[in-house]
DNA sequence: ATACATTATTTGTCCAGGACAAAAGAGAAC
DNA sequence: GTTCTCTTTTGTCCTGGACAAATAATGTAT
């Protein structure tokens, strides 16, 4: 691995690694035949690890001499140990950023500022969720009007996808794609699964919203697509739900899995479908994800 | 202006600076009180024109020595040149981005590049109709799928606007909200002009498509708005677009203007609503902005 | 003991000048 | 006119040092 590589994987100057280098004896790259830094992939892991305690607060000098694993249970800890307030402190900042009077590139900027301090992963898993919620309540509760809803959603979609361009996997097999039933308007939890299937190596082509069923087989065909995840939200209407995964179910090649997920898709638990998998959450269906890749040699 | 807001206002990295100016005694910056560089505004605008003719294939050592309307020249001249040849290729790469079996990032980073080689700003003016055009046109042939033309201004969007956060102005006082009528799907005539005016300035707040007429006016209030555009294509019904106008003009506050464009409006021009200013194509509605902002000190 | 001012350390950014490979251009041979 | 080789251009990477802003540590007064 290049340094230049390292630097867009990281995000760290070229002089900050040297530096590091230089006073932690961390990284040590070996050397190329003219003296050029190769560093190796387990060093990547470490240095997104520290850069995200450095976000955190924590002091270089005191990260760099510890292990892999040390850093990791400090991570652990460390949110752990904030966990409520500092949850809902950034709660808190982001509806300012959304409120009456901000300037429009606040909370995309705030997003980013987010993600680049801890981790697209960490963000998507663990502040997404919560985010959402509060946002959704807002709304609910007349906080917030609708628009600040449509300008929420639009930031973390521009923030999420503008960091997944450095994660775009080669042209490998497993390929997903996203979108809503038709009657859905809520794109979010798509979101989150597509920045957790992105970062574990898939290709995910999202959609948006409300694609219509011969649409999606076309897309399936083009681009010749293993898997389509539908997600909608309490919002839309059971029958409408169902309707729309059965009619895609049965246009679909067989050999094409259709997910579906979201709370709009609950009553499919009691009378289920044949060849739909019913997911809660979206860690499920990275579990189940990891498990296809793990295992599946048919890709 | 250091070192640092001039890497970042150009893209350029910190090293290649420093070779430019010892090679080519460009751009030779004053030096603070501890030797740091100290760059003028007046270089800033030498260097994006020099950066964009490089992405054209010219070479810095021939550049360097030419004054700035030399520069100028040059990139007018080698738009003309080209200009046939050059976009009808680009309008191909393009289009095979799209094409059934390409990546689903290639139609995003291609965006990205060009707009880095060529600036935000040209990109918008120059390319992005004819992109718009073709891809319709693709479309309307069956050569490229509907999801394909969703792929397109998602991708679209994605990159202007990832772009834009760069221009983000301070809390500067002009504010325009852009959307659809309900009914209309298509934001991408919406894009050019967030795009011309947010480089020109103004605070955009792009709600994406289909806002209805009570969240607009809500919107209009918590954000202090100053002017209302909408944008409608051809596909929509012109009785839809005419009575979306007439609900909006009626519930806008009367300091807050309301300016339409886009063939979907076409049928304003014959019976035209007091209040409202149609606009044909971006170039008039950017011509009455800079005019606005100029003359008028209402804002 | 707690609050505040002062010193020490840490850490990121900037500076200079040199080496070198990949790319672009020029020119010679066919 | 085309293909090959040689030269120039140009971006990237190297080393090692200086320094200011931020953070921690220490001392002092209430």
């Amino acid at each position: 691995m290049n340094q230049a590589e390292l630097e867009q994987a990281t995000g760290l100057t070229r002089e900050v690694l040297r530096k590091w280098e230089l006073r932690y004896q961390f990284p040590l790259p070996v050397r190329g035949a003219r003296g050029q830094r190769l560093y190796q992939a387990k060093d990547l892991q470490k240095l997104q690890l520290v850069k995200q305690l450095i976000g955190q607060g924590l002091r270089p000098g005191k990260l760099m001499p510890l292990s892999l694993r040390q850093l990791q249970a400090l991570l652990a800890s460390g949110v752990q140990e904030r966990g409520p307030a500092g949850l809902a402190d950034a709660v808190q900042r982001l509806l300012a950023c959304l409120a009456p009077g901000s300037a429009p590139g606040a909370v995309r900027s705030h997003l980013a500022d987010l993600i680049e301090a801890e981790g697209l992963d960490r963000f998507v898993e663990q502040r997404l969720p919560v985010f959402n919620q509060a946002v959704g309540e807002a709304w609910a509760g007349a906080r917030l009007g609708t628009h600040a809803e449509h300008h929420y959603s639009e930031a973390v979609l521009a923030a999420v996808q503008s960091q997944l361009l450095g994660h775009l996997p080669g042209n490998s097999k497993p390929r997903v794609l996203l979108t809503t039933p038709t009657g859905e308007l809520h794109a979010l939890g798509l979101l989150a699964l597509q920045a957790a299937l992105t970062l574990r190596g898939a290709h995910c082509f999202n959609l948006g919203t409300q694609t219509p069923v011969p649409d999606v087989v076309q897309a399936v065909k083009d681009w010749d697509v293993t898997v389509v995840a539908i997600s909608a939200s309490i919002a839309l209407r059971a029958e409408l739900g169902r309707s729309y995964v059965l009619a895609l179910r049965r246009a679909l090649p067989r050999g094409c899995r259709l997910w579906v997920g979201g709370q709009g898709f609950a009553s499919l638990q009691d009378s289920p479908v044949v060849g739909v998998r019913l997911f809660h959450g979206t860690a499920q269906a990275v579990k189940a994800w990891q498990k296809s890749t793990a295992t599946g040699l048919s890709w």
